[in-house]
DNA sequence: ATATCCATGTGAATAACATCACAATAACTT
DNA sequence: AAGTTATTGTGATGTTATTCACATGGATAT
């Protein structure tokens, strides 16, 4: 089976398929079916099967998939066979909760170096036991360090800055925490984490949830007619 | 002009084009064409008129759109003309971080409540002024500071039992920043922020990249072929 | 061995979304 | 006041993604 373009929604599902694959995997459970898989991870199971033949045959018919072997393939698709470096550019509040957080390190995302443009803060030592660099000092220690990929954490204001340093060394992935639109030259690629599009997607479907639901008020538990409606 | 369904990728672009808007305004720029607003955002200037015209007629034949103008019709269509009350549970390194980021209140989102479960935290006043309360006051205080919407940064494995807690108020909005499937009843929204699928995607496209990209190898700039094809 | 089960893998159908292309129309020009 | 210009708003079209529905084939039981 042969497809031309893989969805990039297909990849963000394979991605949570290795969470609800990990936590059933924990609980010591062999075996699961695409039907009960896509249950959990609230998809279409037809859905689950399509993604995965994108990239081979996975399961048996009439039996499932074994999880230790789906899991591990899902990682190879997806390049996690590798531990990936990052670099974070920006250690304000948000910069240090994330090098701080624990679900990086637990899928094989490493941080390896920490920049910063505030002198009271460069050469400060973190926890982790990496130091907090000058932004000069950028493609010295990304190539260093092998740095596959930027995190930047930096107020909206100085993002692209930032990314014009990192389009001069080969880091191609950059991870943006800005809410700023980034503009990269073609074969880099970015992704966003913006908080507040997502805020304003629920404050856009809270507004609408009144008049989209009212056909359907009495299906809704009793406590919200009585405060909402 | 009348649509039944507004594409959720739609509203997330509208998210998109406020900042652009904002940034636009702050320059002092008075009116701005599809044509020009899209390049900006790196969208078809298409979609931003049909994106605009599921909710209305805005620009001006033959000049465009006056920027105030827009900006104030896009936020009504957001929901962001009232301010939305937020409550953060999980107060760890990222709970922290969010409640000090000021994204978040320059858009009308405001931090009116934090719980934690650790007695040492518990009690604790933040910079902002607010307390960190225990998890068995979450009805009663979300009720009384009228909280809209609820952000959980707890760990993986306590998100599903804060969900469970809070669908028991009328908290319709969650915004998930833990790495886990929730489950909520029918009338909830959960809009989930996960920094390791967006990683898993920059993993998965920076593994393909060299085979992907190999036929249009020459259109590179020279430091990609020099150091990593 | 053969039959029966059951969940996969996938072609076809459907639905959702994005783009094109142009008629409609407001402002400006002469 | 009529013509020109520029950009919107939108029907038509094309593209991409999702779901349906069932033939396929491995596993198990008889």
């Amino acid at each position: 089976m042969k497809y031309s373009r893989i969805p990039a929604a297909a990849i963000t599902r394979l991605s949570r398929y290795t969470r609800a694959l990990e936590e059933l995997d924990s609980q010591n459970i062999k075996v699961i079916s695409s039907e009960k898989l896509a249950e959990y991870c609230d998809v279409n199971s037809a859905q689950i099967r399509k993604d995965l033949a994108y990239f081979g045959e996975f399961g048996v018919r009439g039996v499932g998939y074994f999880i230790k072997e789906l899991l591990f393939e899902i990682k190879r698709i997806l390049g996690l066979h590798k531990e990936w470096n990052l670099a974070i550019i920006g250690m304000g509040n948000l910069g240090c909760a994330l090098i701080a957080h624990s679900n990086f390190a637990r899928q094989g995302y490493r941080f390896v170096a920490a920049f910063d443009v505030d002198p009271d803060k460069i050469g400060r030592i973190l926890p982790t036991g990496i130091a907090i660099s000058p932004l000069g000092d950028l493609k010295k220690i990304c190539l260093e360090k092998e740095v596959d990929i930027a995190v930047i954490a930096t107020p909206a204001g100085k993002a692209q800055e930032v990314v014009d340093r990192i389009t001069e060394i080969p880091v191609r992935g950059i991870l943006n925490f800005s809410p700023s639109q980034l503009h990269v030259p073609e074969g880099f690629i970015v992704h966003h984490i913006d908080f507040t599009v997502k805020l304003d997607r629920l404050a856009y479907r809270l507004s609408h949830l009144r008049t989209t639901n009212r056909s359907r008020a009495s299906d809704n538990p009793p406590w919200i007619s009585k405060h909402l409606l």
